[in-house]
Parts: C-alpha cells; structure tokens; sequence
DNA sequence: GTTTTCACCGACCGATCGGTCAAGCCCGGC
DNA sequence: GCCGGGCTTGACCGATCGGTCGGTGAAAAC
C-alpha cells in the first residue's frame, strides 16, 4: 500500500481532505490549466465551484496555496507512481513501462499535470514551485538511471544520456498541447508508439537482434 | 528576396516599423515570455522600455495588439523561413533539415516564440490567435508532406505520419523549456542530435538493407 | 510665421484584482 | 430550551488592472 491509495476524483495525494476542498482543487487544476495561472481569478474559481470567494479563502490562505496544492500534489507522487509501474526485465523494457506509466498518470491528473507544467513556469520573481522543480528532477534522474542501465546491458547504443532523457520527456510533456481525449488513442497507447519510434527508429530496414536482447512487446513489432 | 529581410533585431516580420515599435515588441515578447500575458501589464511593458504607458497606446491599440504583433509575427514567417531551408536531396535528409531549420529559427526569435507558444494558448475564451495557429497548421502539413514524401521513397518505415510529426515536433517544441543558451549545444546541433535518435533509434545492433523484395512490414499501429 | 503632424506624457477612469472581516446558518451535544 | 463551532456569506478594502483624456513641445509642411 503506497501514498497513492490517496488518489482521488483527479486530484493526486490529497489525503485527508474534504469533498469540498477536492472540489476546489479540481476546478482550479481544470481553470490554471485552461487560463493560466494570472488569468484565473479567484472569484472564477469560487463560481465554478458554486460558492464563495470568501469560502476558498476558510480552507486555503491564499491564491498561492491554491496552486501549491495542485501543482505540487500533481508531481508529489509522479515518481512514486511511475517507479512502482516499472517491471522486472529488459532496461529497455523499463523505459518503455515509464514511458506509459508517465501516459497513464497524465490521463489520470490531466488538468492538474497541465496546470503545474504551463502556469507562470518561468517567472524570476516567484519561487512557489521551486519543490515542484526538484521533484521533476528526481523523476527525471530516474528515467536516466533507466537509460544508463539500457546502454550497460548493450540494449541501446552509447547515446548521450541527458539528451535522450530531454527527446523521451519532450514527446510524453508536449502531449498536452494536442491530445484530444475524444479522438486518437489513449495516452499510454500513444507512449507506446513513441517508444517503438525512439527505440527502434524511424528509418526502414531490418534490424538484426544482437544475442541477449528482447524485442519489445509481441504483436507490436514483426520480428524473428 | 524573401519577406524574411525585414526580420531584424529578434523581432520577425515586422517590416517598416519604427525603432521604438521594434524596441516595444522586443520588450513585450521577453516579458511575455517570461511572465505569461495576464502576468505581463502595460505598465510592465512601458517601463522595460523606459516610457510612459500612454506611449504604448500610441503605438498599438491595445494589449491584444501588442501580443498578435508578437506572436504571429514570430509565427508568420516560421513556414517560409524553414521551407527555404530545405535542400533538395533524400528525404530524410529534408526532415533533418527541417528540424534545424526550425531550431534555428528558435534560436534566433526565441523570446517571441516562447511568448507565442505558452501564452495562453488555450484560454477558450479568446481567439486572439486563431490566425497562429492556421500558420502552425502550415507548419505542421508541411512536416507531414515530408515524412510521407520518405515514406513513399522506402527510406523510413510505414509509421503513423501524423504521429511521427508530433514526436519530431514535440522535440523542438519542448525545447525552450530546457535548453539554456550558455550551457549546452545550439539549438541546431540538439536538433541534429534529436533526428540522429530518432531516425536511427536507440537499439544497438546492425542495421541491414533487404533486398527489393520487402516483405510486408509490421511495426506499426492504425493508420489514419 | 503660422499651422499641422506626431511622438510623448501625467493624471485620471471604472472595473477587477487578491484578500479581510464580522456576522449569520446549520446541526449535534447538553 | 440554547450553546458552541465548523461552514458559509456579502459587504468591503487598498492596489492594480487595461484603457482614456487633454495637453506639450518640437519638427515638418505650408
């Protein structure tokens, strides 16, 4: 039993917290996400939950705090979550499973996992996801863990480790920009395509299988 | 001649405007960039520029103005600019071509492509850049031409081309959320690196040319 | 010399911002 | 009955928002 049993109604790692305040932080993740941090007001959150404004400031201090909540609780448990998804196996198989681990948590947290990524992310006078940002990075050190290891068992070529972190992280973060939920694929199935893409390439030709290597799920890709 | 004479200063597109509107838009774009367009006021952007706020108004009718200059400004041109960067040649190679073009242009309008491709983007409420977004259609049809176009010539496998194009794009698109200019490679050399993975794959092993009898290729999910 | 043009400014407007506050409402325990 | 304490509210605050106003001063046009 991990921390994510407290997963709930879209919002992530919110133990402990009334319905009300899980609705307050829905519609505010769901309007960050949609208008961005300075152009969300708090009585457009207030309205969207159907209370008042004075009411969001009775269970949060401030707009900040607000934010803080689903942002923070969005990347809290990203790591854990995708940790805990990661097989026994192939390295390569283990990026594979980040990959649509990381998919599976945007579907799940999809407005929170937008708001945290585009609000005000790069604003010099503000430092309230300053935690965020670390956190990130143990997501990130942990995705090339997994791509150091590929390269040690000779499964991936001896490719620049941080910028092959920065290409797998750039096709899962920029999903959300066109991902329509209504149409194309799931989010994992999407993750899935990319990885066949990045692992084994765009380029045509028929790749021949070094001795230890596992290819990857059957039924994806013809081989032997 | 191309229209992509009148670029000048970090600031596309913009032909026959005065050194102060330049210095305004140039101003703008770095704060919009930085802060976001509701995190950026007039009073803001008159004083980076060292004027008085009824001096923008002069200029520019009103902040959405200020804004659409900046961000289909730097967006106008982006198809043209790449586009007359494409050598003739296989056509992988023009998609390697493509994707430092594009970098290139990041490099070169980088605060106004950031301003354009976070402010606000999917506030419902506004329309304010419809007409951006047609352009990045442009932009993005012209990338699936391309892939198609290798397709067709057997140099890349039978992969979902809409979907190629999202994970190229995705790459350069994500950029400028990492990439810090004193560090690390130029925007071009990333892109040359990106293709190179992408292109080629991460697998180890060898890769080798099949005869003319290709056999009918899996690797691949629904088309279209 | 007079008029027109134009870049530019300080003062100001109504609206909205984030945030506060005193007071009601509701409901279980006495 | 009635009391206490969470939940909830509307009225209100100073600050700041985008935008407007009348006007200045100097150069260009006549």
């Amino acid at each position: 039993m991990t921390e994510l049993s407290t997963m709930k109604d879209g919002v992530a790692n919110q133990a402990e917290a009334s319905d009300r305040v899980l609705q307050i932080l829905a519609e505010a993740g769901r309007l960050f996400a949609s208008k961005g941090f300075e152009g969300t007001s708090m009585r457009d959150i207030a309205l969207a939950c159907g209370i008042s404004k004075s009411l969001l400031y009775h269970h949060f201090s401030n707009k900040d705090e607000i934010y803080a909540r689903v942002a923070v609780g969005s990347t809290l448990e990203l790591y854990l979550f995708v940790r805990d998804r990661i097989p026994d196996g192939p390295p390569s198989q283990k990026i594979r499973a980040f990959m649509v681990a990381t998919a599976e948590y945007f579907r799940r947290y999809r407005w929170a996992w937008i708001a945290s990524t585009t609000a005000f992310w790069n604003d010099p006078d503000r430092q309230r996801h300053k935690e965020r940002l670390t956190r990130r990075d143990r997501f990130e050190n942990f995705l090339r863990g997994l791509i150091q290891e590929a390269i040690d068992a000779g499964e991936i070529r001896k490719v620049d480790v941080p910028m092959t972190g920065r290409l797998i992280l750039s096709s899962l973060n920029w999903m959300h920009r066109w991902y329509n939920p209504n149409k194309s694929a799931t989010p994992e199935q999407i993750a899935e395509i990319f990885f066949d893409m990045i692992f084994n390439g765009l380029r045509s030709g028929e790749l021949v299988e070094l001795p230890a290597t596992e290819p990857p799920k059957a039924g994806r890709r013809k081989s032997r």
